[in-house]
DNA sequence: ATATAAAACGGAATGTCGTTCCGCTTTACC
DNA sequence: GGTAAAGCGGAACGACATTCCGTTTTATAT
């Protein structure tokens, strides 16, 4: 169940004879506003004005709504690729490194962007609908990458492999959502924690149980 | 222009009344606020507008912000309300029942608070100053209230009383915001759950296990 | 290459909101 | 009753999200 990227680097490919789908400045467009509102909601977050958005961009207010009907369409589209990011980072460190590190670094990196997100937990708790399809989108996403993870390591005995991505995503979560005032690094240790223990239950031979 | 007023000199009255603090039409403004807003917020969310709140208490924007400086400092007051009020019903059904059954309506009665309460959380989360006293305050009167009942219901066996109440009290509290999409009764099942817990473990004779 | 219609662009205009300001009114105390 | 402080109401201001529409760019047909 894979979805081809719908804006991506631009491809000049000119097949296809209906090509009447997205014009070249539309998409450079939407690209700008995706990039300055990834930044702007970096620095200031996600209540940032729109119009501080569009002119980072440099693009007018009227590209932006053209584009997201809404305010919130924008930090949802943002959201979305920032997951796409994070899931896609699981096969670039799946190839850079030995399975049961590939693992332990992706959810540090998952962390990170659960932690870096302080805007997100009450986005999805606001009530607006915009919203309402991120949960499952960021499931749908993040499962097949944690899973594909796990297995690789469960394969040559670097962890336990009877865990459910699920529970380990939103266990990581809540870790990361919970304590963040006090401590900076106290999620870093949780998570550290936790994949230790997945390292714990590894097994070596083959047979599982 | 700070407050510097709202403390008098020290011990200017020996007995009689000093009527020079609250003037009786500034008592009726905010009374009629605290409702309005209590209503309001109950119907349209906690980001209902101050003009709306202004009117259905009957009074101008100015007075609004004469006792509320700022539109935080309204909800904070009224969720500051609402956890005396949820205080206070512990005394009222300690009276009212015999001591397990007040601990477990008190629990509802609290759950109830928490679950209809949507935002609250975002309050808490939003970073705004206003609210960053709000968390002492709940537990600082929360707190005794229910270690008032557990002990009650302890003293007659009806219950356990080796329970931290601030565990119990934040428990409930990720119960209720967790499930609440889902199913509306969930969070009040668990809550039961913990209730019964807490009676399974009661000693009826003094014997210590 | 030029024409043309659709798509996209920019930004002024609109409406809502939080908040401030200030002249007028009420209250409490003498 | 006199008076001064406290409180009141609402117009005014600035920031923001969103809409509207005349102008410009793009893709395709000619």
């Amino acid at each position: 169940m894979n979805e081809e990227s719908k804006h991506q680097e631009s491809s000049p490919e000119p097949a296809g004879r209906t090509d009447r789908r997205v014009r070249a400045d539309a998409q450079r467009s939407v690209d700008a506003l995706l990039d300055a509102a990834k930044a702007v909601f970096a620095t200031s977050g996600v209540d940032a004005p729109v119009r501080e958005i569009a002119e980072k961009a440099g693009v007018g207010i009227g590209t932006v709504y053209r584009h997201f009907p809404q305010r919130s369409d924008l930090v949802a589209a943002v959201f979305r690729q920032e997951v796409d990011a994070c899931a896609q980072a699981a096969a670039v460190l799946a190839a850079e490194h030995e399975p049961g590190e590939a693992l332990a670094r992706w959810m540090q990196r998952y962390a990170d962007f659960i932690a870096t997100k302080r805007g997100l937990a009450s986005a999805l708790h606001s009530g607006d609908p915009t919203f309402d399809s991120l949960p499952a989108y960021f499931q749908q996403r993040l499962h097949p990458a944690l899973r594909t993870l796990i297995d690789g390591a469960a394969a040559v005995g670097a962890a336990r492999g009877d865990i459910d991505a699920d529970d380990l995503l939103s266990a990581v979560a809540r870790l990361c959502m919970s304590a963040n005032d006090d401590k900076p690094d106290h999620a870093r240790r949780m998570v550290a924690l936790l994949v230790d223990g997945l390292r714990y239950g590894a097994t070596s031979s083959k047979d599982g149980k």
